[in-house]
DNA sequence: GAACTGTATGCATACATGCGCATATCATGC
DNA sequence: GCATGATATGCGCATGTATGCATACAGTTC
């Protein structure tokens, strides 16, 4: 275990971000581990960018990285009192614009190109990969 | 009721400076209203410092404002099903250097300044009304 | 209506943040 | 070992944020 006493501020910090929110909103609700090309194929944002919003979340103590050859694999840090209820009040966030929706739905879509529970594939949208829209 | 639609992110953002999570946490540990002066004096921050940094909260929505002759007493909104989550994950949120401890303190005992449960004083330390430490 | 008092805010400054572009790092497979 | 692919990051720019100082606004009291 690496606690390294995370400032209260820095965890709101991290979740000021609508990029951030949906990332830790996604695996809150799927309840699952995603490597960086599902979230890019998942959220449609460039790789560099979510690369650098997932550093953000994993400096904060919100996210857990765990490398398997190229893949990183990333997942909420479970079972701190003060997380787990700030997960719970993100999953009943309003979702106005039903982007968190669409979010799970691409997610749970690209989570089918799995093989054997493991991503084999990397970006499949390939203007994201180096950045653009 | 005024729901303004807030976005996500300005609920995080508004939380994410420790002089407005003081402000919260002490709201929500003593289910409580306060006007600006008994905060002034309780947090031990300057008058236009708080004035804002309340101002931020407010049209976050996570204070409501009630004006009664020259005192405004602020309060969180409550009842809504995130915002209360939140501040539950607030009231269990580490407390490393006691800082809230003493916060809570300090309020409960300028609350015994009220008379008929109302604040009839202002801010009683004077170096605070107008700035400096 | 004038003095007093609790609260709010305009302005300037110093600092932090998000993003795009390009490039670097690191593991894999031929 | 070299090309490929998954992920990370240095740099520059535009924008946003917190704060202190001074002052404005609003309600009370005489």
């Amino acid at each position: 275990m690496h606690t390294v006493q995370v400032k209260p501020q820095e965890i709101f910090q991290a979740l000021a971000d609508p990029t951030r929110i949906r990332i830790v909103r996604l695996l809150a609700e799927t309840d699952e581990e995603a490597c960086l090309c599902e979230l890019v194929d998942s959220l449609l944002e460039s790789q560099y960018k979510l690369s650098r919003h997932v550093k953000v979340l994993r400096q904060a103590g919100l996210l857990s990285a765990a490398k398997e050859g190229r893949w990183v694999y990333h997942r909420l840090v479970e079972g701190i009192p003060y997380l787990d209820r700030l997960y719970e009040a993100l999953k009943v966030l309003p979702d106005v614009d039903g982007c968190f929706a669409r979010d799970v739905e691409s997610f749970r879509q690209r989570m089918c190109l799995r093989e054997g529970g493991r991503c084999r594939i990397g970006i499949q949208t390939p203007e994201l990969a180096a950045g653009g829209e």
